[in-house]
DNA sequence: GGTTCAATTTAGTCTTGTCTAATATTTTGT
DNA sequence: ACAAAATATTAGACAAGACTAAATTGAACC
């Protein structure tokens, strides 16, 4: 139905929309390793498909049915992820190249019985959440580490915009994803924190911390 | 590394030399539902890469380079086959189009871990060996259910160059890959056979048995 | 308001993979 | 042995997707 590079465009224009609100062409043609040139003539491609609007000089948005298909995309790349985690035993720093091909497969069937053998999971390996067949986002109420209050139990539930190395990072301090821990320090001089979970703890610098979306955890 | 088109290429070759012992264009073309002369600009191409050996006018085979890719792309194809039935639930009808794409993906811890989750299976849902990592293929004696001796016990083992619509069939005689049965008469009219087993049995054309490997069973 | 600069689009080219039509070769049939 | 038929290759075209360089536009600054 759609080349790969068909998707991996809407996708970027749909990633864009979410992180920055717009998708302008030297954006989405740096998120594809492309150039600017490129990324028009396959805008104008997109648009005439009817996916994608686009104002010259003005960046893209979805049409409605750009947007179904970026979710499809999201859900597939985010299902492929968890499978390659949960089921393989890859770290989730080794996932996302191979997701990124494997989220091309194009077969219905395949996806709806993958999301069923992983238990139909709402949030990936990064803690991102998964859209359901029909693109609707399961929704969770987050707080950003740097504002997390001092004293309070919070869970890990997502690392936004994780490199490689982050996820290693953290890896290292055996902070992962669900993980329970209670904020015991900020240091006002540098906005570093102190963590403490059961049987240990570890300190985190605010340029971490603001990758680290928590819940306050009741229990 | 190498393209989708590139790929499937190679498979056929491999495929065809299996087969029939030799690989022409116009078989080649037919397999990938292509014309002969786009076969004879990818054979020049592939030749050029080292891939495959081509000798105008009279077809093509594979260089050790070759072989040795076509049959990565044979085990990804059966492996994702095997994984597609055995876990995802599909029937052995139903896997064929997907495996199709999703031996493209490229990487090859993907591969050794698909490889082990599955339990280092040796022959895909339809029967078919999985080479391993190295190439090699699991040997096993077989005799065609044609030319099976009435009254002996085989267990059945696979079935070669199976149309969805034949593996349907078998399903709704409930024939399946390992099934043991006794094979009870052979008509000498029109070779059809009449197969038993615990609680059941079945009659089939000399057709449907010309597809049918057995190994002689002593259980 | 005009100037400057960054971002964007357009123009023109290239590679890959496909096709049809024309030509060449091999095989088959008499 | 040779004509006819089947196969294969070559020639020439085209679409997709990428690039570089040139032209255009819009924004930002005096
Ligand atoms: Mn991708
Ligand atoms: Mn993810
Ligand atoms: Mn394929
Ligand atoms: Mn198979």
């Amino acid at each position: 139905m759609f080349s790969r590079s068909e998707e991996d465009h809407i996708k970027a224009v749909h990633g864009l929309l979410q992180d920055a609100g717009q998708a302008f062409t030297k954006d989405i043609a740096e998120r594809l390793n492309t150039r600017a040139s490129s990324v028009t003539d396959m805008l104008k491609k997109l648009a005439a498909k009817g996916l994608v609007k686009h104002a010259p000089y003005h960046g893209a948005t979805l049409t409605a049915k750009g947007r179904r298909h970026a979710l499809t995309l999201v859900r597939r790349h985010r299902l492929w992820e968890t499978f390659l985690v949960q089921r393989l035993g890859f770290t989730w720093d080794e996932v996302h190249e191979v997701a990124e091909q494997l989220e091309h497969v194009s077969s219905e069937p395949l996806i709806e019985r993958l999301d069923a053998y992983l238990g139909h999971p709402r949030f990936d390996p990064h803690g991102d959440p998964i859209p359901d067949r029909d693109g609707r986002m399961p929704e969770r109420v987050t707080v950003h580490l740097t504002e997390a209050l001092v004293g309070v139990r919070h869970q890990l539930v997502a690392v936004k915009d994780g490199s490689d190395a982050l996820l290693r990072l953290l890896d290292a301090k055996g902070l992962t994803i669900g993980r329970v821990f209670t904020l015991t320090a900020r240091q006002d001089f540098d906005g570093s924190l102190q963590l403490t979970w059961r049987g240990g703890g570890c300190d985190l610098s605010a340029q971490v911390a603001a990758h680290l979306l928590t819940v306050p955890d009741n229990a």
